[in-house]
DNA sequence: ACCATGCCATAGCAGTGCTATAGGTTATCC
DNA sequence: GGATAACCTATAGCACTGCTATGGCATGGT
């Protein structure tokens, strides 16, 4: 039986405000928790039942939140002519994207075993990365070989270094110079020549001050 | 004023106890909580309190314990007289005690920040991996370079990998397979013949049955 | 005007880590 | 051998967590 009357329905604005102050709470205090949200928001914790079903769910969706900000400042990095320099800069952006706002990449990615459709989402922009190693196998400065394998453990090192400084075990300037190190020796592994790939990084970290 | 007397003395068994107990249920149930470990030790939450003093230095104890595993897991691979091939057991020792206790990982290498001191006693392995690849800088089959940065970024990969997989974002054969990729790249980037490295990675599979 | 519909505030549930208090145990001293 | 001081721990209760049953109420179609 469908519904013939329309009643009140979910203001789709208490929806994004809750997802945008969860963010907020957990970019600044570090922590969710359904009272402090509900509470900073001004409503009953009711609202995150009917507008989410749980905590799982509005972290989930906190996650796509974080899923978009990062495919956005990923998509933002300007296109070099040097394939290598823009795949360098693609490492920069997302390690400085965590860095930034450590709370969120701790929700994105160290977070307990995430569902597949989620891990899915986030995994969009590593499409990006994809990409951008493709062409620098096209560009013939890489040996010819599935990007897809490629990119997954440049991901990897880059993903190790931030959870590894996230987590107290790395300072900042090793965490940062092993980036530098670790993608300068993949690269070479990939078939780049050595000068070429510290030229090409040395110029990614020239365009971002560093 | 020295006391004179000495009155009953907490048990070390009892903590030692408390440790091992711990260990288990956040392998078992992937979870430690207070009241549940209090339960399973047959005792009151006060016990927790006296021994350790708090959830929080309970669980560093845990850390400990399963740093103490990783060590010895790591200290008990056979010296081969290829010193890649050696190093490349090491990874996979690592990889392999990280996939069989995924909650005690979780909580040495993904739980929130931790302090100094602890990292501290979790890097202690970490020197294990050093003095391999000195070994095989040494032996003349990887290019000169700081042993201690080297091992930083095998240490990342093999650790984004890990946490990846945990997290849901890859499956444990792609993991798997880009451990032995990214190994080998890293390897020839760090002045290894790619022959050689691709003989010495397959020895180490092939010695542990992979 | 009616009223079905679905959001949300209230109050309460079981669970969490933690702590104040009181009782019990034990090694030492006289 | 008894008294004593020091220490451990069981009990009960605190504030907090996520979650849910309930009922009031605003809304928009009839």
């Amino acid at each position: 039986m469908v519904s013939r009357v329309s009643p009140k329905v979910a203001d789709p604005a208490v929806r994004t405000t809750l997802i945008e102050t969860a963010a907020r709470l957990l970019a600044t205090e570090g922590a969710l928790t359904l009272r402090r949200l509900a509470d900073e928001v001004g409503t009953s914790t009711m609202a995150i039942y009917t507008h989410f079903g749980g905590m799982n769910e509005l972290r989930r969706e906190v996650r796509r939140e974080g899923f978009a900000r990062l495919a956005e400042h990923m998509n933002g990095v300007a296109t070099s002519r040097d394939p290598v320099t823009h795949l360098s800069l693609l490492g920069w952006a997302y390690f400085t994207n965590a860095i930034t706002n450590p709370n969120l990449y701790r929700a994105m990615f160290m977070e307990q075993p995430i569902d597949l459709e989620d891990a899915a989402s986030g995994i969009e922009t590593f499409q990006t990365l994809v990409t951008s190693i493709q062409r620098c196998i096209d560009a013939g400065r890489l040996s010819p070989a599935d990007a897809v394998e490629l990119a997954t453990q440049i991901w990897a090192v880059t993903h190790g270094l931030v959870a590894l400084h996230l987590t107290g075990f790395l300072e900042l300037d090793q965490a940062s110079e092993s980036l530098a190190g670790a993608s300068l020796n993949l690269l070479v592994g990939y078939g780049d020549d050595r000068r070429a790939a510290h030229r090409s990084i040395g110029r990614a970290r020239g365009m971002i001050g560093r």
